[in-house]
DNA sequence: ATTAGCACTCATTTGAGAGGAGTGCTAACA
DNA sequence: TGTTAGCACTCCTCTCAAATGAGTGCTAAT
C-alpha cells in the first residue's frame, strides 16, 4: 500500500523542502492576497532553487492538495488543507508585534456589558477583522441570593443574584394577595434551599421539596416557586457583542455583494455566532485557541472565512468566548497572539 | 422682486400641470430606479401632451430644482427638494397594501427586549429596508419601588422598579457593615420620599433631605443614598435594536463598498442611530411620522438615504422610536402606512 | 536532480465602434 | 401663444478584438 516511488501522488509526509515552499507560498499569499508564482518563491526563499524546480515542487504540492490554481497560467493559492497544515505546524506567533500593540487597553468596567463591548471593539481595531464576544455563561455558576418583594398587589418582583454579580429580574403576576409573612417565609425558604447551588444543579426534586415545606398556602405559593425556578433556569439568550463587521470590506474575497450581505446578516442575527462560540466553549480546552478554516466552521456564510476563537475568564468562574472572523488568508499568527494577549489581560484585570 | 414673467426661473408656485409631471417623474423613478425620460411621462400621464411639451416642462422643473439630470442625454431623477415636495403634498398612503400585509404579526412579549427585536424584524421583512427600534425611555416615568437588600457583608443590591415594569439593578459596595434595621429604615425612607416621582424630578434637594432624615449613621448611609440616586438617574445607554441592515444591498445606489461599509458601521455602532431617533423623540409630535430626505438627516453616512421615523407607545407612558432607513427612492407611501399600522398595533397590544 | 528555454494558456486591459436613449432647439401648426 | 414634429447632438453602455503579461508545463541540456 505504501508508495515508495517519490513521483507518486499520495506522499505520506512532506519533505523539508516542500514544507518550506508551502510555507513561502502561504506567507506570501497572506500578505498580498494574489496567487503566487514560482518565480516569486524562487527569489523569496533561501533555497536557491530556480523557478523551474519550484514549479515541479508546486505541481507536487498541488497534486497532494495543499495548494491550488485559480486557473491555468495563474500562480498558486493555499487550499484549506494547506492552511490547516500551516496553522497546525508552521505558525510563529508574532509576539513582538502584539507587544508593541499592547496599548490595546481594556479598562475594568462596572457593567459587564461595557467591558465586553470594549473588548470587541479593541480587537476589531487591532486586527482589522470582524469580532464577536459572548457574555459569560452562568449555567455553572452558583446562586448567591434570591429576593422576592411585592411591587403591588398583583405583582411580585423576583431578583436573583448569581456568583459574579450577575443579576436576573423577573416580575411575577399573582392572582391572590400574599401576606408579608408568607413572602418573608418564602424568601428564607428559597435562600436556604437554593443558595450556593449551581444553576444547573437545581432540579424538580428540590422544587417539590420546597413546595411541601411551604405547606398550606400551596396554590399561590407553589405558583410563585415555579415561576422563580423558571426564572432561574431561563436560558438567557446568549448575549453577543460584535464589532468591526464592516472590516470584511477590506478583503475583496469577502466583499462582493452576495457574500457580504450574508455575512452582515449573520452578524446581525447573532444566533449562528452563538452556536459557533458555544461550540468552542463546550469543546473544553480551556486555554485553547481554536481555528476554523473555511468549511470547517459550521456557519454557512463563513465558508470563505476563517474563524479564530478563544475562551476567556473573568474570575469567579465567569467564562465566555471570543471570536475573530476574517478571510482565510487572515494573519493567523497575529490573531492568535492578540487573543493570547487579551486572555491574560482580562485574567489579570479580574483576579480578585 | 416678484417675477411675473413666466419664463423666469424662480417660480413661486408650481402650476397643476407641473405638479402632475413631477409626481409622475417621482412615481416612475421610485418604481424603476432609472432616470425617467419625457416620452415615458407623455404616455404615463393622462395629460395627453407630447414628449416635446413634457421636455419643456421638465426643463423648467429642473431649473427650479425639483429634478435633475445625471448627465446630458439621460432622463431626470428627483432632487431632494423634489422628494420633499412629494412627501409633503403628493403622497397617498397605501392603506390597501398595508392592510393586505397586516399579517405582520407582533405578539405581546414578556420581555420588552424580545418585543422590540421582533418589531424591528417584522418591519424589515415587510418593507425590505433597514430598521431600528429604540427601547422606551424612562426619564419621564415614575418610580414605582425601590428595594435595598444585602447580598453579603460588603455588597448591597439596589433594585429600582420604574413604571412600565422596567427594572434597574445596581450592586453597591459598602466598606462598613449595615444593620438589618438600618437597611429596613432606609428602604422605607427611599420609598416614601421618592416613590411616585418622575425619574427626572429627583434632584439634589431631595437627596439632601433624605440624608438629613437618615441622621446618625451619616457616613455609610449617605454613601448608599448617593449611590442609589446615581443608579436611578444613570442614563441607560439608549438601547437600540436593528434588523435588515443587509437590505441595503438591494439598492445599487447604496450597495457600493464605501457607502455600504459606512452604513453597516453606523448600524453596528448604534450611537448615531440613537441621536437620530432621539431627535425624533424630542421633536414632540407624538403621533407624528417624520421623514428625513438625504442631507436632512444628521447622520453623515445616510446622505444617500431617506429615513422615516415614528414614535410608538406601549401604555404606561412608555414611549420609544422606530426608524426605517432606505434609499431616497424608497416607497414612502408604503413605509408611512406600515409605520401607522404598527403604531396602532402596539397601542392596542398594550392598552391595559 | 536541477535548470534554461520555449510554446502555450488565460485573465485582464484597452480602445474603437455601434447602438440607443434622451435631450435641446427650431420651425411649423392650431 | 401654447403645442408639436423633426432633427442634430450628447453621452452612456455594450461588445468585440487585439494586445499584454504573468505564469505554467514540458523538453532537452547540464
Amino acid at each position: 500500500m505504501s508508495a515508495n516511488n517519490r513521483r507518486e501522488g499520495a506522499e505520506v509526509e512532506l519533505d523539508e523542502r516542500k514544507k518550506k515552499i508551502l510555507q513561502a507560498v502561504i506567507r506570501n499569499y497572506l500578505e498580498t492576497g494574489e496567487p503566487v508564482g514560482s518565480r516569486t518563491i524562487s527569489k523569496f526563499t533561501d533555497l536557491n532553487l530556480s523557478s523551474a524546480t519550484i514549479r515541479n515542487e508546486m505541481a507536487d504540492l498541488e497534486e497532494m492538495g495543499y495548494i491550488l490554481q485559480p486557473h491555468t497560467s495563474a500562480g498558486r493559492i493555499p487550499s484549506d488543507k494547506g492552511y490547516r497544515l500551516y496553522v497546525d505546524t508552521m505558525m510563529e506567533e508574532k509576539t513582538r508585534e502584539v507587544v508593541e500593540m499592547k496599548e490595546m487597553l481594556v479598562e475594568r468596567q462596572d457593567k459587564m456589558e461595557l467591558l465586553l463591548k470594549q473588548v470587541a471593539k479593541v480587537l476589531a481595531q487591532n486586527t482589522q477583522y470582524a469580532t464577536m464576544v459572548s457574555a459569560p455563561q452562568t449555567k455553572r455558576n452558583k446562586l448567591k441570593f434570591i429576593q422576592l418583594s411585592r411591587v403591588d398587589v398583583h405583582q411580585i418582583l423576583a431578583v436573583i443574584v448569581i456568583e459574579g454579580n450577575v443579576i436576573k429580574n423577573n416580575i411575577l403576576r399573582v392572582d391572590e394577595e400574599m401576606s408579608d409573612e408568607t413572602l418573608l417565609k418564602l424568601n428564607i425558604l428559597l435562600n436556604t434551599t437554593l443558595g450556593g447551588l449551581c444553576i444547573d444543579e437545581i432540579n424538580l426534586g428540590m422544587i417539590a421539596v420546597m413546595k411541601q415545606q411551604a405547606g398550606l398556602h400551596s396554590d399561590i405559593v407553589s405558583g410563585v416557586i415555579d415561576a422563580v425556578a423558571e426564572a432561574i433556569r431561563a436560558e438567557e439568550a446568549l448575549e453577543i457583542y460584535t464589532s468591526g463587521t464592516n472590516n470584511i470590506f477590506r478583503y475583496p474575497e469577502l466583499a462582493d455583494q452576495e457574500k457580504a450581505s450574508e455575512l452582515i446578516n449573520t452578524f446581525e442575527e447573532k444566533q449562528q455566532l452563538g452556536e459557533l462560540l458555544q461550540e468552542t466553549f463546550n469543546s473544553g480546552e480551556s486555554t485553547g485557541i481554536q481555528v476554523y478554516i473555511g468549511e470547517e466552521s459550521p456557519v454557512q456564510s463563513m465558508r470563505d472565512c476563517s474563524v479564530v476563537t478563544a475562551t476567556y475568564e473573568l474570575g469567579g468562574g465567569m467564562k465566555g468566548t471570543i471570536g475573530i472572523v476574517g478571510p482565510k488568508r487572515m494573519d493567523y499568527d497575529k490573531v492568535v497572539g492578540t487573543l493570547r494577549t487579551i486572555q491574560t489581560q482580562l485574567d489579570e484585570l479580574y483576579k480578585d
